[in-house]
DNA sequence: TGAAATGTTGGGGCG
DNA sequence: ACGCCCCAACATTTC
């Protein structure tokens, strides 16, 4: 019998295998394992999408830990030292976090708690290269993808491979019951039935949607990735972000042996979007303003317009764009949008309405069931182009084009705007060209799109 | 991980 | 057969 204790702080990463944090405390005795929601004072608390997310992967959680998770709600920094006192604890364990404020919070703990004589340690969980090991020759932080992922990254060591779950769980059952429901993270309104059906949010649900697109995504991955109406994108995103499923997971299950030079290449670029996710941590490590201020500073004179029914519009997939609502709409319905369309109604907001890029971030923030503060923040600014490595002003998608382009047959856009189902490929990305969809209640462009481009073009230039 | 404007080329119609 | 024009189709430049 082991009467050493250890204390494991579960964040974001609600997962048992290849769980760095939790395999210490395993190794040294007996655990106990908690979960604090200690975001509701900061000014990134989590939106309604990612506390249902969260409400479900807690719950898979504590069933993997037999109904041993102490769900607490209030501040990390004194809930855990009285944790320490009460149940005799003597390590700390957690997997880093990487936002500015639990990086402040999480520094500030560990400190005081060592004070105390308490050993602590943390680890990492959730990028495959750590920011602050990765940096140029000058020792300053990259600022340009490529250059940062070939050089920074993966001419450096490789990222370790995931640990199995802990054999034997030894884990403490809490004094009092502090369940999952108690956190109230459910809203009040039913919303979010819907929602679920899209998901299985477990960890066993993240690791079989990883074999799922292993075996019927990656293949085409290169190409299929632009076309929302296809099953090629990995959908993975809300899994990581809570940590259900880790990124070195990731990363070395779909590094099959024999793979042939054409599949070799897909895996590449999929690796290469899990670069960019490292890239967007790595901006926030080492920007940490990145949510709030433009990266560039030169677009902080930027005459963005204030249009709160032009931003609802957008909110709310009514447009006028089929493209660009059912997009919104997919987000709306199922938490999710799919990469391509995040680019079209992300630039469309910018550029053709002209609205605050953080409006959108803020929107999606609240939306989104991946709802991550460095890929969220990272990537709204790449699209106003005020970000790091960002597009160029001048890249303003024209929705109908991309449209064409990128749902040809209009398959998405049928299954998310279904007063256009019944419309012909040739009227439905463009529907107010055409007689044949006048009678259909569907809105009207709210904006013309060469003349908003105009303006924008005008104004970014201005810059 | 654009789109539009502008430039160039080459085939076919036609006098 | 030839030159001329028209205009897709493609390439380049510009925003």
């Amino acid at each position: 019998m082991s009467y050493y204790t250890s204390l494991v702080w579960f964040r974001q990463d609600l997962r048992t295998e290849d769980n760095p944090a939790l395999q210490a405390g395993c190794q040294k005795g007996r655990v106990l394992a908690v979960y604090i929601l200690d975001d509701e004072e900061t000014s990134w608390s989590m939106g309604g999408a990612s506390k249902v997310w969260l409400h479900r992967a807690l719950q898979d959680l504590d069933k993997s830990l037999h109904g041993n998770l102490l769900c607490l709600q209030g501040k990390a920094a004194s809930l855990i030292p009285e944790l320490v006192r009460q149940y005799k604890i003597k390590s700390v364990f957690w997997n880093r976090c990487y936002e500015p404020w639990r990086i402040h919070r999480d520094t500030q703990l560990k400190s005081s708690l060592r004070n105390q004589g308490v050993e602590v340690e943390s680890f990492n969980g959730s990028l495959l290269w750590e920011p602050w090991e990765v940096l140029k020759k000058d020792q300053t932080p990259y600022r340009v993808f490529t250059p940062f992922y070939r050089k920074g990254c993966l001419a450096a060591a490789a990222p370790r491979m995931p640990l199995p779950a802990p054999e034997s769980l030894n884990l403490i059952t809490p004094d009092k019951q502090e369940s999952v429901e108690q956190l109230n993270l459910l809203p009040k309104i039913n919303w979010y039935q819907p929602m679920l059906q899209h998901w299985d949010i477990s960890e066993q649900g993240a690791s079989r949607q990883l074999e799922h697109f292993l075996e019927s995504g990656l293949q085409n991955y290169k190409a299929g990735r632009d076309f929302p109406a296809m099953k090629s994108v990995s959908r993975l995103s809300p899994y990581l972000h809570f940590g259900l499923i880790s990124p070195h997971q990731v990363w070395h299950q779909s590094q099959m042996n024999g793979m042939s030079d054409q599949l070799e290449k897909q895996l590449d670029h999929f690796q290469s979007e899990l670069g960019w996710r490292e890239f967007s941590y790595y901006l926030l490590y080492h920007f940490p303003t990145l949510p709030e201020k433009n990266f560039q500073s030169k677009f902080d004179s930027f005459p963005w317009r204030k249009d709160d029914e032009a931003l609802q519009k957008w909110k709310n997939g009514q447009t006028g764009y089929p493209i660009i609502d059912a997009g919104m709409r997919e987000l709306w319905q199922t938490g999710y949008m799919h990469n391509r369309v995040r680019m079209i109604v992300a630039s469309f907001l910018i550029k053709n309405l002209m609205i605050d890029w953080r409006e959108g971030a803020q929107w999606f923030w609240d939306t989104l069931f991946d709802a991550d503060l460095a890929n969220n923040s990272a990537s709204w600014q790449w699209v106003a182009g005020c970000g790091a490595d960002a597009a160029p002003y001048f890249r303003i998608f024209n929705p109908v084009t991309q449209s064409k382009k990128f749902d040809p047959d209009g398959e998405y856009i049928r299954h998310f705007v279904p007063e256009l189902s019944g419309c012909s490929a040739r009227v439905l990305h463009a529907p107010w060209e055409s007689s044949e969809a006048n009678l259909i209640d569907y809105p009207q462009p709210m904006v013309d799109l060469k003349s908003s481009r105009k303006d924008a073009l005008e104004a970014f230039r201005d810059l």
